[in-house]
DNA sequence: GATGAATGAGGGTTCATTCAT
DNA sequence: TATGAATGAACCCTCATTCAT
């Protein structure tokens, strides 16, 4: 038997190549799920576009609902982090809307995240555990910043009304309609949503103060 | 053609029971649809729900695509004239706005309606047939229609900002939140709709107006 | 009630009226069974090509298996007669085997009635009750008569050898064989079949006596 | 790839048992085709019978139709060159069809491919593709064989008449009824299938030189 | 009698999950 | 650990048969 008692080093790699697989097949897993909504996406696909064999993907998450939980979860922890940290910068509160709107458009709505949130959106509600943990981990902790953000920038006068701060779902809901238009509308009227935002901030801040 | 045709009141009994089915079928289409999402709903449900036998579904509809596309189709034609119309009146934007905002939460957020909309925005991705004469009959219409009510205020001097002529859009995007965020948020945090739109409105069009 | 004892003229035009359709859906269900076979044969369908709808069938034939016995068989009936007559004239030989096949090619194989052959071979495995009808009142009385004809020329020396006597299903071979190679292989090799008979007489007979 | 090559000794046993797996669904689906005709056999029935669950005959065939038409020819492909290869030899005439005679009653005959026989009889008008293959794998080269085995018999004078030169089929067309009376009157009336072949065979090339 | 809407058992096919290798 | 063949429950759809009109 001489492969028992593998090396450290034999376990490093171990534990390097286990997580380069999960990883494949949470990839392989979004773009399935994306592309045919959970119920109909077959994880036979996801094993062929990880490049493993079906069973393969029981060893890494216990049936089709976790790893479904599990990608969505993953995709998110790092979206909010980042967030926070924007808002809390202190910047004038055009400003920091604006580095928001970037980042937005950056790490999201450029990216294959954007479909991380079109699976919420559309998935959610068959998985309440899941939108707790997304209302939890995500929607209610970047609510409280923009609401922090906002209170100090209302407090220094630079809010002519305190709707945003009562209601900080109006400032996101451009963007999510820009995710929905793209997933439906794209071929028939492409959306211009970098200057849809910019006109949003326009309204809701008022003119001028972009760089 | 020995009696083949019915006598009068036969066919009125009989066209009026056809019409009563469907309409049954369609209510329990959307409630099966809306739950579970198109791949994973059962027609055995539909036609439990419905009150009728399994086959029975085959009668009035092809096969489980198309009852789902005729169900979007059949719950959204009546809407569109109702916009239509209201938004023609001619009325002061403010006034416009409001009255468009009450119809929406009365006639769509209020109703199953509502889950049409969620519906077109889970499934229609995968039915991009669906997606074009949602666009074509519905948004394409919708926007035609705010974009002339709009201009006519922008040239009474009614508009400080053409944001929304611009991106019509925007307007309609907190309703798009707000149905999005009760099927995902409601147990978690329930959310004044009402007075979220408001607020939009008075961000959009000015405060003071509103009766 | 005015149409209550209908006069005995009505009750003429009933039966007659009666009739016509049991014919209509027998000629329907023969060109259904034929072209799909027993199994896969719809009533709707013959119902359609019928011009009555689904429901008289059954006020004609108990079930879908009746249906096809009793075309069988009542598509049967006329031949047998007509071959015994033939076969019962005392001709020679050769003469009466060229009237019989003339009667073959005129009246089964130029006619519906191959098909009647076709679905015999075909389903009749599986319709014990069926292959017994048409063996006792088609075989072996068609095999009789043959037998006694052929016994006859036999005794009166017009036979060199009693192969036919013995076995007359070699009489019959090769118009077998002509109708499942019409089902088969028309497409590819058609068959003059009139010619092939001929030739089989030919071998079986002898020569020269033809007309 | 990690280990995604098994050893040799398992390629060859995974090899070995999918070929017996695939033999296995095929004896099943033969008996029951043969039983009850394509539309009417029920895959869970060729599972049972094979002894494997219903879905993995989907691992072996497409579906029902493929699985029906690969199990005709698989069980042609054989037959072909054996006769090809008896006819070769070029050995007297009369010797030769005694051959063939025994060769169709003990391969054919006497054993399940008579069903395929059959099988393509009854089925073979709704499966053009089988037709055509039949004729051009089997029908088109035997017809060749017999052909030009008669040929260099009529050359030779061994063959009084030139019938079976001419319609090939004249010479299997017993063995056609043959086997088409087994399936429907064997238990009416058994017929001595060698007896009929053998005085077939004396009336086409004459007696007497029979062993 | 005639109709055709309704029924519901049944069959082909799919696919998440398991397990011997 | 990784594989992929095998399983079998579940689901869409068909169609022979029934029955209220």
């Amino acid at each position: 038997m001489p492969q028992s008692k593998p090396k450290p080093q034999e376990g490093r790699l171990r534990r390097d190549r286990r997580a380069e697989r999960r990883a494949a097949i949470l990839a392989a897993a979004l773009q399935e799920f994306t592309g045919r909504g959970f119920a109909a996406a077959r994880l036979d696909d996801v094993a062929e576009r990880a490049g493993i064999a079906k069973g393969t993907i029981y060893l890494y998450f216990a049936d089709k609902e976790t790893l479904f939980q599990e990608l969505i979860r993953s995709e998110l922890s790092p979206v909010v982090g980042t967030l926070e940290f924007a808002l809390g910068l202190d910047l004038p509160v055009r400003v920091a809307a604006e580095r928001a709107m970037e980042l937005f458009l950056r790490e999201i709505y450029g990216t294959e995240r954007r479909n991380i949130i079109r699976l919420i959106i559309s998935e959610g509600p068959r998985f309440p555990q899941l939108a707790e943990f997304y209302y939890r981990e995500v929607i209610s902790r970047g609510i409280a910043a923009v609401r922090a953000m906002l209170k100090r920038a209302h407090a220094r006068g630079e809010l002519c009304s305190d709707a945003v701060v009562r209601f900080p779902q109006l400032l996101i809901a451009p963007g999510i309609v820009a995710i929905i238009w793209k997933g439906l509308f794209e071929p028939h009227a492409p959306l211009d949503v970098a200057a849809m935002m910019r006109a949003h901030l326009d309204l809701v801040f008022g003119e001028g103060s972009a760089p």
